[in-house]
DNA sequence: TCCGAATGCTAATTCGCATTAGCGCCCTTG
DNA sequence: CAAGGGCGCTAATGCGAATTAGCATTCGGA
């Protein structure tokens, strides 16, 4: 390509242009006319003009490497955005760190190269370009216990949007409070008059699965409980498996809808012979017209507050870990259990 | 904060502990044996085993200070993102953009700190983050002419979603082919008996909405066609307005939705009184359970085959003008008139 | 008239890495 | 034993901007 010809404007270029040294055109442009160095009015109009003649503007590269920062949030996704599925999941998460960064005057290095290995994707490997940015935010559903102590322990800045258990240290986040929200849809559900519960779901592996597990087994105090795992065998099977129950708590939405669909198919009339209630938004798509009782996770609120965070310890600022409540969701899929 | 502490590990440091020097480190973490310059196994592994020891990473920063490109691809939004009422729209683009730059192995830079002028996003300011990143790709339904005009003099590698006049020189980019979307549609609307059509929209401004009025008055013919313009004035008085036709064509889904809305608020019977087309998707949040006949915008191809081209940009290849086929819909709104 | 201070600028260095040129060592060979 | 040549490494330099230290001027005051 034309390697001459479109080389990159410098310093030097303005500087030979207006008859003055690198240094002075450098001072121009930072504006730092101090005791010690100061620049006439005359000398700086003229640097200034052949600046907006040519056009010029600094290269934040050699600007980021000369102060170690650069106004650039880095964010990583460990679930692979694509195929879509899980995309309509993160968007809201990322339209929040968006606007926050927006108002922060921040750009945002979406890290979408990092190589996928053994089936999940690695921050640190050869090419790493985490340290691009400033700081970092970490999305996804688990990380990797290693790389979260690698990344404390190196001391980078990075905030998890998700509560994450220490890893060698105390890991900055910005989470959902499943707690709270699962204990007052199961102690609902009790009122209610439901004494057979199942929960449908892993309930461990990620935080934000054993969050709600626990607050599930919290809320159902010594009642007695039902775990069912989605894991192979498809709707029938689940709906089998919850035999006898008359309140279900789904950890993924679209479960919730799977057995909900089974469940009408074969004539079970929703909610009066079984309540479903949902533990969050649908990560995977789960169409459906159900309008069912649960809750929202605060996802756009969780990114604008993950970037405050971010920023705030790139300011010297403290490690925080914050839980965010979720909004109730009424919806028309809990009720009383048919006596 | 811990300063000397927290400082980045260099290679510096890693010749050091491996007592070579810096230029060593250098070559076997880059492979570089050659005949000029070889590392006996022996050396080599006692640098790679303190990299490996350290955890050390190249700082992308002054790697991309050499060699002048750092695989990072910018995406410049004119529209603010925000409210998420156009997030909808984009998203589909962003996630295109995103599967093909991780296909290969780019990261993106979202430049989201580019702040808003007379009410518009501008890339050129003192700030500019642009070259940061090795091209770019630039995302909004109408870009400032004068900036793209600048782009294109100062031979920056960019490429345009959606198609866009010359700007003192062709511009790249990949758009969607409205034309033979929009004459299509209207020749299906002849083909069916319709006589009194009428556009709703700007048709012009945009290259995007001069495209879909052309491709309309070239199929519209001879016909006698008008032309409403969804300035001031509400659903009422845009309906009012269409008095007369038989088949209307809206280039905003939301105005569509508006129109429909109100015209069987009048008991006006769609289709057979009056067949609404739509000419792409929502930009605006439009919530309806109409299913409008129209076609779709590819975005997500859009957005892909735009990081194709960015990338060829990139490594010498041609300027390429691109417009991809958007798929019908066919919908129920469109039927022949009653007679 | 001469010294010291204020003024207006620049040379030199730094950031972390890549790369070119070339230095010293040892082993061969005539 | 000296010359020649391969081997293994390093010094030096550049990328573009920021910054520190300090060099020339001019000017004011005694």
């Amino acid at each position: 390509m034309s390697d001459a010809a479109s080389r990159r404007i410098t310093q030097r270029d303005i500087a030979k242009l207006a008859g003055v040294s690198q240094t002075t055109v450098s001072l121009v442009l930072n504006n730092r006319s101090s005791e010690e160095t100061r620049i006439p009015p005359e000398t700086r109009d003229r640097v200034l003009s052949v600046i907006r003649e040519t056009g010029y503007v600094a290269d934040p590269v050699a600007r980021r490497l000369v102060d170690r920062h650069n106004r650039i949030l880095g964010v990583f996704t460990y679930e692979p955005v694509f195929p879509s599925a899980t995309a309509d999941f993160y968007h809201p998460f990322l339209v929040g760190i968006e606007e926050c960064a927006e108002r922060l005057g921040c750009d945002l290095l979406l890290l979408t190269s990092v190589p996928v290995i053994d089936g999940r994707r690695r921050i640190y490997h050869e090419a790493n370009r985490l340290r691009l940015a400033d700081g970092c935010i970490l999305l996804g559903r688990s990380l990797d216990r290693d790389e979260l102590a690698r990344l404390v322990s190196e001391n980078f800045p990075f905030v998890s949007v998700g509560r994450r258990d220490d890893a060698g240290g105390p890991v900055p986040y910005v989470g959902a409070d499943y707690g709270p929200a699962v204990r007052a849809l199961v102690e609902r559900a009790r009122a209610l008059g439901h004494t057979r519960l199942a929960y449908l779901g892993h309930g461990e592996g990620a935080e934000s699965l054993a969050d709600r597990m626990s607050g599930f087994l919290e809320a159902a105090g010594d009642l007695p409980v039902r775990h069912v795992r989605p894991t192979a065998g498809g709707p029938a099977e689940l709906l089998d498996a919850l035999e006898g129950v008359t309140a279900v708590f789904a950890e993924e939405y679209a479960d919730a809808v799977a057995i909900a669909d089974e469940a009408l198919g074969r004539g079970v009339s929703l909610p009066a012979d079984l309540s479903i209630v949902t533990l969050g938004d649908p990560t995977r798509p789960a169409p459906t017209d159900i309008d069912f009782t649960g809750f929202r996770i605060p996802r756009r609120e969780m990114g604008r507050q993950a970037v405050q965070v971010l920023t705030g310890l790139l300011e010297g600022g403290p490690l925080v870990q914050r839980l965010l409540p979720c909004e109730p969701v009424e919806g028309s899929t809990l009720s009383g259990p048919a006596t």
